[in-house]
DNA sequence: AGATTATATTTGCTATAGCAACTATTTGCA
DNA sequence: TGCAAATAGTTGCTATAGCAAATATAATCT
């Protein structure tokens, strides 16, 4: 196995001028990404936060799927979901029902009234969508998602080996 | 003013074949630098979150600032910052003082430990950032900072208008 | 000066996040 | 069969996040 092909990115590059590290920049803009998100729900007059949104959207498209599942999909740990799950069945939007042959268990679903609002959401949200991407090429969106799952990936690797 | 030159960026490409808005993916990347950040700082035996070690980086570049200032420089709230400084003074790692020309204010020091702390992560936190850089070239690198900041730049820029 | 307005920080409330411990159920194995 | 281990989900605890209301202080205006 070959020494790990590392590019190598200056000192002076790896901050910016504020000595601020990137991730100060991602969690930035995921804030702000948020907030856009939840004004236009509100403006829609649908009382749902973003994470709502998601695990709702994702439950839209994978009806049946257990938390666990759901889980995995939207990139949440169990007891996070749990409690957005609770939330939302509160909000009468989802509903559960203990699998039959595993009562551990919940196969989740979309009620009338949460597809309702998925419905009236979706345009909004593929709108939002537009709005993030306006002055960004194809070609730069390619490279953005690459490089985003590029450093996802170094990350998950193994955690930082001390050096001997 | 020409009409805004945006960039069409067609239905297939917005979301990849799982279905997942963008969103999902900064916020999985930021969630597992964390982590990784997390895991370091307790491997170093340093009791400090994520979050706390951007406060105290900033802080130790910007001695003397006040809380509204730290929050701007590190991109959070007032009343988020507010605890974490809370936190990181029971730590003992900064300490606080009136200003006296305007007794609103707070003036915010790192104190010795604290400076020992960051004295000892640096290092730690450079080994993670060129971990996170690993396989990306300075160009990819460029871009992407460049992309995340138009992101940023578009959803800044006004909510959502109603197209009338 | 006195009243209004603005600014800095805190606090209450709710949501998201993750870890660890817990319950309930199922699976695997002796 | 019966016990150990694995799995699904919940709950307690703490931290981060943001909104709104509250407090304290300062600045402005008349």
């Amino acid at each position: 196995m070959k020494p790990a092909e590392e590019i190598q990115v200056n000192d002076s590059i790896i901050t910016d001028h504020s000595n601020h590290a990137v991730g100060t920049y991602i969690d930035r803009t995921l804030k702000i990404i948020r907030w856009n998100y939840l004004q236009a729900f509100k403006a829609a007059g649908v009382d749902i936060t973003t994470e709502q949104w998601v695990v709702l959207d994702q439950l839209s498209l994978k009806p049946g799927i257990s938390q666990t599942g759901l889980a995995n999909e939207t990139f949440k740990n169990t007891a996070t979901l749990s409690r957005i799950i609770y939330l939302l069945c509160q909000k009468g939007l989802i509903k559960r029902q203990r699998q039959d042959h595993d009562r551990r268990q919940y196969e989740l679903f979309i009620t009338k009234s949460g597809e309702s609002i998925v419905n009236k959401l979706r345009p909004i949200v593929f709108e939002l969508r537009r709005k993030g991407w306006t002055n960004i090429s194809q070609n730069d969106y390619k490279h953005f998602i690459r490089i985003i799952d590029q450093i996802y990936t170094n990350f998950e690797l193994e955690v930082l080996s001390d050096p001997s």
